[in-house]
RNA sequence: GGGUGAUUAGCUCAGCUGGUUAGAGCGCUACGUUCACAUCGUAGAGGUCACUGGUUCGAAUCCAGUAUCACCCA
């Protein structure tokens, strides 16, 4: 026997996970290896953003590609999962800015080129840093190919593109309404505004018409706004206003006319019926105007500030200083018919949290319908399949009603748009690298435009972009398209779709063709976790606390595909127990170990009911866990080798091996050994994608005494199913002993006997192959049920004075040696008899249902035939021991 | 306002193509320190599957409506 000091009782991961990461990352095992005969198997990280830290969101998310990359390279497929980060424009520069700020300066008086080089240096020293969280976490990315948005070769393929698409008509540049933030002087893309409701007005203002004769009210929720006003719209339906459209108004506090058009945007219901028109500040009134042909008066400059075209008394004010001054001289003019409480949905700036302003203003554009037309089709010819599928719906519903994309950004970190100007003529030209002269005046005075692009620009062409192109690289040609795309749903329009589009039009292929998408995770209140609830526990914590392996096995166990997680510490424990628990198994073997252990040949064993049972069981949950783990089902993968490992292996298995591992008979010994290494280094394999530390530790252990063909558990094979091992008869047999087993159980809780305490049975069986049975396994009663003597006949007498349980049709009897309640007995059994009785009538209303005889399937009424049977049986089993005891 | 989804044990949720004795983890109750594990073991309690109709021989499962909640978009 082994000394036990060498392995401790409770299993301690920190160490272990450390070990086993250097050796796979040392052992080049992350890189895509495999039999060169099967099609690579390839997974594209989410690039993280590159300020970002581990939370609780990449946990779930890493862990779950990590199993898929995982299980898929036990298959024998080269695999790949390609990692990377993203710049994060406004982020990093935010991140970059605050740190200027403590210094007392900001960007623009550092200029830009100092300011990107700053944020460079940030970078370099402080950027990264969740790379090295994903290695805690287990991930195994090929680390070699890590990318960068911003690295040279993904930056060429922006340009790249930018070029192409421009060359193509597919960018443009023009005027557009876009979300504004004064404070950080920047377009906003509509993900990067966050909506909150507020409370606020709605000031009702008369507008009176030009010619003198009345007035019409309109309702509005930024009266500032109204000094761009440019027209009144109606509803072309609304009969209250259909004589008036056409007249003008004369608009208050400007000098301006204005007329009245008729509009379908308008909504009947709402406020007075008629709305004020503002195009150059309103996203819906921008659509009005560009319908009607209005003019567009911007009337703020970019920092929210009125300018000139307000009008002199407004000029130069804050746009809420204006509000307040508006909305004074109306009521001094009169023109204020009321003004109501209004609860509405406002939009801020994510970084800054400032007021977002709808804002009209020259930007570029990507022309999104022409692209979006086959990224449909691969979606609805089921090239691309989204899982679970009802998010397909989300994906068209966008895909459908596509807008053009505002792809640039007033910030300074990103890809500078390659567009350049002749300061001399004015000249634009769109080119990858700067021209040396203007195309149209030979002036050399060019200059680049001053704006960046949306970082999602570079991050639609992750699926190329990070496989080398535009170069046609090999592994370009080998990995693309890739296979599964695992994310969250908030970046199906923002990412997925646009990468399913970018990559269709410049490979002319699919991106990849399952997209897995998995929920948030949450407080055990059901919040999501965020910074300023402060309820996101830190994972790195963690896995110092437990290890990665149980904090992997808990998210993943808990979470069926597409749901929410919902985190707390207690989830935890469940990882954490189970790989306590694993350990333990591992452990008890180890301990039974004899010194110079030899395995036993394959011929050599001697088979017993519970092997067969267990390999049974095993090769059953082999084949359940492959199943699952390639359909994503990956919490029904963690179920069934849970399940298998705790409730069988250890529980029934480990118990029964107990006394042949005592045994003088070296070949009952040694097979009980085989098996119990045999089963475990098995089970390590089918359980390595969730837990991959505690599984590889374990198995080059017994790989050590127990040769395996494989150096190393991450590339092992993962356990095909034998089917000839799937024996329903082993599995029936093992199933009445244990049956019986948990019976006698329940008896002697019955009894409140001690759980030391022996006990002698007397079994009535129906059938000789049962006495046979139990004759046979008489060590298993004994063992798990404290049996000494166990009287097996079929004309048994019933012994005086016992209490007794129905199994199937064997009545298993257990004499009472002390004292017994006997009401309590007599309830017990009525209170099953009950039971069956109703079991009974229900199995007997179908069977004496013409229409289900007719109609159900055969063998669903075969299976009630039985079940009549059965139940019928062990029915007035249980009647006569309740008659005995009256 | 438009869309998508949810409602099953005290809690968090499974239950995939209608036929199960409706399951799991946690929690709860009783007993237990026998030589893998108290991060454990054994036994047990606990559910009119939100509501109302419908389809069907048969509905937690399919359909319609109602209620409550959540998320996304505007």
């Amino acid at each position: 026997m082994r000394k036990i000091m060498e392995i401790k009782k409770t299993y301690e991961a920190k160490q272990i996970e450390q070990k086993w990461y250097k050796f796979w990352e040392e052992g080049g095992y992350f890189k895509p290896a495999g039999d060169p005969a099967k099609a690579p198997f390839t997974v594209l990280i989410p690039p993280p953003n590159v300020t970002g830290i581990l939370h609780m969101g990449h946990v779930l998310n890493n862990t779950l590609q990590d199993v898929v990359v995982r299980f898929h390279r036990m298959l024998g497929e080269p695999t790949l999962w390609l990692p990377g980060v993203d710049h994060a424009g406004i982020a990093t520069q935010n991140v970059v800015e605050k740190e200027l700020a403590k210094e007392g300066k900001n960007r623009h008086q550092i200029g830009r080129e100092a300011m990107v080089e700053l944020i460079w240096k940030w970078k370099q020293e402080k950027g990264d840093r969740i790379i090295s969280q994903l290695k805690l976490l287990g991930a195994s990315c090929d680390w070699d190919r890590l990318r960068f948005t911003m690295d040279e070769m993904l930056s060429r393929a922006v340009k790249e593109v930018f070029v192409s698409l421009y060359n193509d008509g597919l960018i443009y540049k023009g005027k557009y309404i876009i979300n504004w933030c004064p404070r950080c002087v920047t377009a906003l893309a509509n993900d990067e505004v966050e909506h909150a409701d507020e409370s606020g007005n709605l000031w009702h203002i008369r507008y009176p018409f030009a010619d003198g004769e009345g007035y019409l009210i309109v309702a509005t929720t930024r009266p500032e706004t109204m000094l761009g006003d440019t027209a009144v719209a109606v509803n072309p339906k609304d009969e209250r206003y259909t004589a008036i459209v056409g007249r003008q108004i004369a608009l208050p506090l400007t000098d301006r006319t204005i007329p009245v058009i008729a509009d379908d945007y308008v909504d009947l219901e709402f406020g007075t019926g008629c709305v004020k028109v503002t195009p150059a500040h309103d996203p819906n009134d921008f659509e009005i105007g560009r319908r009607h042909d209005l003019p567009q008066i911007l009337v703020m400059d970019e920092h929210g500030v009125m300018n000139a075209e307000a009008g002199a008394d407004f000029d130069g004010m804050d746009r809420y200083a204006c509000r307040a001054k508006v909305v004074e001289l109306l009521q001094e003019q009169g023109l204020l018919e009321k003004i109501d409480k209004h609860e509405h949905a406002v939009g801020h700036c994510y970084r800054c949290n400032t007021v977002i302003e709808p804002y009209l203003s020259d930007q570029w554009f990507v022309k999104m319908k022409p692209l979006s037309e086959r990224a449909i089709e691969v979606v609805e010819s089921g090239e691309v399949r989204f899982q679970p599928e009802r998010w397909t719906k989300v994906y068209m519903h966008w895909m459908n009603n596509i807008r053009d994309w505002c792809i640039s950004r007033q910030i300074w970190w990103g890809h500078r748009i390659p567009a350049y100007y002749c300061e001399d003529c004015g000249q634009m030209m769109v080119a990858a690298e700067k021209p040396a002269r203007c195309t149209a005046c030979q002036s050399s005075q060019l200059r680049q435009d001053e704006d960046v692009l949306d970082t999602w620009f570079s991050s639609w062409l992750w699926p190329f972009s990070t496989l080398g192109w535009p170069e046609e690289t090999d592994d370009l040609q080998r990995f693309l398209p890739t296979q599964v795309l695992i994310t969250a749903p908030e970046i199906i329009y923002l990412w997925v779709a646009r990468m399913i589009m970018s990559t269709l039009h410049f490979r002319g292929v699919i991106p990849f063709d399952t997209v897995l998408l998995h929920g948030t995770v949450r407080d055990d209140l059901g919040r999501k976790m965020s910074k300023s609830l402060g309820n996101s526990p830190d994972p790195i914590d963690i896995i110092d606390k437990v290890g990665a392996d149980a904090l992997r096995f808990s998210m993943v166990f808990g979470t069926p595909k597409g749901a929410d997680v919902i985190y707390s510490d207690s989830i935890l424990e469940t990882g954490r127990n189970f790989a306590n628990k694993i350990w333990n198994a591992f452990r008890f073997i180890m301990m039974n170990l004899p010194e110079g252990y030899v395995p036993l040949r394959k011929e050599e064993l001697r088979l017993e009911l519970a092997d067969r049972w267990i390999y049974s069981r095993l090769n059953e949950t082999a084949r359940d866990a492959a199943e699952h783990y390639a359909n994503l089902r990956l919490n029904d993968a963690g179920q069934s080798v849970f399940q298998f490992i705790w409730d069988e292996f250890c529980s029934w298995y480990i118990e029964l091996s107990k006394d042949r591992l005592q045994s003088d008979d070296p070949a009952i010994r040694g097979t009980a050994l085989y098996i119990l290494l045999d089963v475990m280094q098995t089970s390590m394999r089918l359980l390595h994608p969730i837990m991959p530390f505690i599984t590889e530790e374990i198995w080059q252990s017994i790989r050590s005494i127990f040769p395996q063909p494989e150096e190393a558990l991450i590339v092992a094979a993962f356990p095909a199913c034998d089917t000839s091992a799937i024996d329903p008869e082993i599995a029936d047999d093992m199933a009445f002993m244990q049956e019986a087993i948990s019976a006698v159980r329940n008896l002697r809780k019955q009894l409140n006997l001690n759980p030391g305490a022996r006990v002698n049975l007397a079994i009535r069986v129906a059938e000789d192959r049962q006495k046979e049975l139990f004759a046979r396994y008489a060590a298993y009663f004994a063992k798990l049920a404290k049996v000494d003597d166990l009287d097996v006949a079929r004309d048994l007498a019933k012994p005086p004075a016992s209490i007794a349980a129905v199994v199937r049709n064997v009545e298993i009897f257990l004499p009472l040696k002390g004292l017994v309640d006997f009401d309590a007995e007599r309830a017990r059994l009525a209170k099953q008899i009950e039971k069956l009785e109703k079991e009974l009538a229900g199995i007997n209303a179908k069977l004496n249902n013409q229409n289900f005889l007719n109609n159900a399937k055969a063998e669903v009424v075969e299976n009630e035939r039985q079940r009549l049977a059965e139940t019928g049986t062990k029915l007035s089993l249980t009647k006569d021991l309740l008659a005995d005891l009256k």
